[in-house]
DNA sequence: CCTAATTAGTACATATATGTATTATTTACA
DNA sequence: TGTAAATAATACATATATGTACTAATTAGG
């Protein structure tokens, strides 16, 4: 399980080669890459008994997160992160596996409205345990100070982001 | 620029609706792949022009800052949190762009070298300007405290991740 | 030595993601 | 109204990533 260390030795090569280079930032782009990577293996290889991946799972649980049950194909590429063009062929596998209902919107017909079924609730329903004992165990290590810290300074790296 | 204030809506919800949702653990996670999305595409759009996208530029910036410019595929995986497989494709497409070279090792003659060429030097010392311009621009909203701290409590996030 | 187990690297099939173009509908406003 | 611009969704081609199986070379144990 690859050590962050070698990463911020080459880092530390790279400023003396190139002075210039913003080392600190640098290391927190890399420790968030780092991270992510983790947690998406993570959770794919936590879900695969389930017959879903990632990028699904995000899917319904953005539908689980809204009072309805509903959104439509832009609302949900927006909730979950997705390209939209990943959207259709997301949503096309979870109704295929009758998880999600697509219905024609009609207050607008160039929509198209995206439900969780009943099955698609009782799978997430069914998961949801082995998630949170994921999430639980991910974090073990940062006290509740430490977590609350962190979610704040996320923040305001993201705020930072969107503003460009 | 979807903002995060939604997601983290939906994840009140999702607690809501399963009590035992661990919600702020589950609201890290989240700002990481918000961030990390963001910042992959980031540096994509940046690196277009140079006609090398975000893994090629991983794989470089591995070598460059290795002392010796060199790396066996294994390692140069490792480093850059790519799976090996990955390797192969990615470092024919930077042999073909001549920006690195493949030498068999006589050491052990089951291994390859990979080592930057005097262009991939070059290459890398032109597009290093915008590099450094974009991390500078990533982190502007933070302090010089703020990252150190961020820094400290992602490394003790990572941590915990590879003990498991 | 010499055979079994291990390691490095890669090829190929498959899975996943993205960009661009197309169709259908709605909205703005002349 | 009626026509141009905008929006939603998707299809399709292309790019990217991963898993599995294979070859070649090395090492370990008898």
């Amino acid at each position: 399980m690859s050590s962050f260390l070698p990463t911020e030795q080459r880092l530390a090569i790279t400023c003396q080669r190139h002075p210039a280079f913003p080392l600190e930032p640098a290391v927190l782009i890399r420790l968030i890459k780092h991270i992510y990577k983790r947690v998406h293996d993570d959770a794919n290889a936590m879900l695969r008994p389930y017959g879903i991946n990632h990028p699904e799972y995000n899917l319904l649980m953005m539908l689980y997160g809204t009072a309805s049950y509903t959104l439509h194909p832009t609302e949900l590429a927006d909730a979950a992160g997705e390209k939209s063009a990943n959207i259709t062929r997301l949503t096309n596998e979870l109704c295929d596996k009758g998880l999600i209902a697509r219905h024609a919107s009609d207050e607008d017909r160039r929509k198209v409205s995206l439900t969780l079924t009943a099955e698609g609730v009782a799978m997430i329903e069914s998961f949801l345990p082995d998630v949170c004992a994921l999430l639980e165990r991910q974090v073990s290590g940062l006290h509740p100070r430490d977590m609350a810290q962190l979610e704040r300074l996320l923040k305001k790296f993201s705020a930072q982001l969107e503003r460009e």
